[in-house]
DNA sequence: GGATATGATTTATG
DNA sequence: CATAAATCATATCC
């Protein structure tokens, strides 16, 4: 809209006289005698385009009406067209191509690895697998990831919200200002390239809005992965059944407490933990017995018997009328000392 | 609240 | 790569 007045100003209003672009009758002096009349109509038709933006907004618009009417304005009309074509043209220059942001690209990327950009993934499907797989046991280690879960679906709801409100607000904005040049273009000359040259520099602002959004929503996903993802920070013990199964490997192995790969796998499968967790848990258990020996005692000789008992329920069964809720009272087990011959290494 | 227990991670080693 | 050892960070106990 502000750029009619400037337009008119800058190419018709001063530089009118000796204009290369001008055709030949708009060219002469003042001294002609046959083409004064319509000189004196031009002159009229300026000095209402110049006084134009003088006028309250309702008497310009009626003011345009007028001349566009006016049996003058085709003419005219070329003239804009010629001067704005050269104008243009110089204007026009190194500034057309766009590399794609790299920044932008990093976003994007990251986005869409964490799976909050792009389509729904398997809704719930690995959540569900995980509970499935962990049984009752390992319940509120899927629990705390289906939290993640959530919150991660939660980001990425908004961020979809959020870009998609940009997008309506972009679009909108874009086809109004398109209205805007086309109501324009009847009284002044619009190239297709500006339209287009005005809907990238649309398009570039809008996005550069867009970029902020993926910057805080990427912000956002890494301070979830810290807080849930970094299993130190929400570290759960065992519960008792598991580290039961495990001490007693442990103790009825203690001449050589490095389970196989096998095992482990076993050991994970009965103590719904993975075997990264049971290699875990050997680890620690081997250098805590070993570092103190004198104060797992007790915890050995319990294990030890039962193991014991165990033994013999499963050799003599049914035959003796036995309480396995007794086996400190039971002597001679053998007693788990750290001896030489059932070394760690 | 601090002491201790404990699961996970890091670092070093062969 | 599996493990030992040190270390971290939280859970749990008292």
């Amino acid at each position: 809209m502000d750029e009619q007045p400037r337009l008119m100003h800058s190419h018709t209003g001063v530089g009118m006289a000796g204009h290369p672009g001008l055709p030949q009758h708009m060219q002469e002096g003042t001294g002609g005698t046959d083409g004064d009349g319509r000189k004196q109509d031009i002159g009229d038709i300026l000095q209402q385009i110049m006084t134009i933006t003088d006028q309250s907004l309702d008497e310009a618009q009626a003011r345009k009406h007028a001349l566009n009417c006016h049996r003058m304005k085709p003419a005219l009309f070329n003239v804009l067209c010629e001067i704005k074509e050269k104008t243009v043209l110089s204007i026009r220059g190194a500034q057309e191509e766009e590399p794609p942001d790299p920044q932008l690209m990093r976003l994007d990327n990251m986005l869409l690895a964490e799976g909050v950009a792009g389509p729904e993934k398997g809704g719930g499907s690995a959540a569900a697998a995980a509970a499935a797989a962990s049984g009752g046991a390992g319940a509120d280690n899927s629990a705390e990831h289906s939290d993640y879960r959530a919150k991660l679906s939660q980001i990425r709801q908004i961020y979809h919200t959020e870009l998609e409100k940009y997008e309506q607000a972009c679009n909108e904005f874009t086809t109004h200002v398109m209205n805007l040049l086309r109501e324009q273009s009847r009284t002044r000359p619009i190239s297709p390239k500006e339209i287009e040259r005005m809907v990238s520099i649309i398009h570039r602002k809008f996005s550069s809005i867009q970029m902020q959004l993926k910057q805080s929503t990427c912000e956002a996903v890494m301070i979830l992965r810290s807080r849930f993802l970094d299993a130190r920070r929400k570290r759960r013990n065992f519960n008792k059944q598991a580290t039961e199964i495990l001490n007693e490997y442990f103790y009825s192995h203690l001449s050589n407490p490095y389970p196989s790969e096998e095992a482990k796998e076993e050991l994970a499968k009965k103590c719904a933990i993975t075997v990264a967790q049971v290699s875990n848990w050997f680890g620690n258990k081997r250098i805590r017995y070993k570092k103190n020996i004198g104060k797992f005692q007790e915890e050995a000789n319990m294990y030890a018997a039962r193991t014991a008992v165990n033994a013999a329920n499963a050799s003599s069964h049914g035959s003796q009328a036995n309480s396995p809720s007794t086996p400190n009272s039971a002597g001679g087990y053998p007693s788990p000392c750290y001896q030489s011959d059932r070394r760690i290494q």
